[in-house]
DNA sequence: AAAAAAAGTGAAGCGAGCTTCACAAATTTA
DNA sequence: TAAATTTGTGAAGCTCGCTTCACTTTTTTT
């Protein structure tokens, strides 16, 4: 008869998967691909280098499904805060501010996934992880579009702008013996930015709430 | 008799070691160190591999040179601006602005510069380089305090934070298919900044300088 | 419990890139 | 021009990290 996993062994086994994919996203956190090597990886998910290969064909697939599964949490996170009730533009904002500030909280984490150097599959990676933020604020901006809220654009290019927008602006990777600049005031000014974009005014409402405090 | 260089021998030396290290920056500009080999370095400087080590002991100290060569132009750029007419306020914005301009010009060479991580060597050489920017700002910060145009503080402190506060804010490697945000106003915010920490007042002459144009 | 199949190990294979070295070319001295 | 010295070459050496593989351990089937 064809072999059968058990349940329990089956749960190890994508217990280990996780912990390889959280040893790597940890690795790449404190010191970018360079600090991710395999002997690393492998030592910090508690398995051997050999045992990693059971489980990903090589490290560039590794980055990829580290790389991936990050977005995808992300993805989800802003859907749900574009799907939730109010203006387009208070969602829009919302969701980029999200965005922005989980972002800063792992510069270096953000820089690998957005711009560090790397293997051409893990480019390749990076241009679907693009579209699918660019597909998310989409959603919002076509909304904000049909009620009016929004001028007439293209909703398909405007998004694109927006990861573009965040993706320039954010990555600030760890300057090691420094103090940071003031995150919120980052995050708001990218949130303002990308609002006026979308919604062609000066927003004042905006200004309101980067001012006190 | 001792071997004697002539001077057109000299200066040819002179020119390798010169087009070595305008090589390796050119590399680093496009792809981070990544892609500054040695034998890349060597193609584009049109030498052999080993006469790139006649002229460096080693790659980590090419790198440094790199480094330091660039920044000893850069500071000497800021401190000419710095020793220029005007009240202590106009010089600091001035300098901040100049420098936060020319990063966002080669904003992958800057983060090779500031942040991408490298050898042991060439961290130390960064740490020395941060000291001599922070040097530069502390000029200026003295006198500021001095006629009174600033509050007192510790000059040594706000300097060094000065230039976190770049590090931090202007490091944004290429994203390749993506438009930029606006540079001037990232580079008007970064002024504002360092210019309010400084001057511990709202800055209203920024505000307007910021809104029109 | 024995056999079969899968998972895990870690040392060895392998390639890429830094570095060295024996040799060639060029430059200076006599 | 010949000898001495320095500069330049590029293939070979060496190291480091990704990957593989023969073998052990664990899990499943009979």
């Amino acid at each position: 008869m064809a072999y059968q996993r058990s349940t329990l062994m089956q749960e190890r086994l994508a217990d280990n998967r996780q912990r390889i994919v959280l040893a790597a996203r940890g690795l790449i956190a404190r010191g970018g691909f360079r600090e991710a090597s395999i002997t690393a990886v492998a030592a910090a998910a508690g398995l051997s280098t050999g045992a990693i290969y059971r489980y990903f064909p090589s490290k560039a697939d590794l980055f990829v499904e580290v790389l991936t599964d990050a977005v995808r949490r992300e993805c989800a996170l802003l859907r749900e805060l574009i799907a939730r009730p109010g203006t387009a533009s208070a969602r829009l904002c919302a969701a980029v501010e999200s965005f922005a500030k989980r972002a800063l909280e792992g510069p270096h984490l953000a820089y690998a996934f957005i711009a560090e150097p790397a293997d051409p599959e893990v480019e390749a990676a990076r241009i679907l992880c693009r579209q699918e933020f660019s597909d998310v604020f989409k959603t919002v901006l076509s909304e904000g579009v049909a009620s009016g809220e929004f001028p007439k654009q293209s909703v398909e290019v405007a998004a694109a702008c927006i990861v573009g927008a965040f993706t320039e602006a954010l990555v600030r990777p760890v300057a090691p013996t420094t103090r940071r600049v003031d995150d919120r005031k980052l995050v708001a000014a990218i949130v303002d930015f990308c609002h006026r974009a979308v919604a062609g005014v000066p927003s004042p409402s905006r200004r309101s709430r980067a001012a006190p405090r």
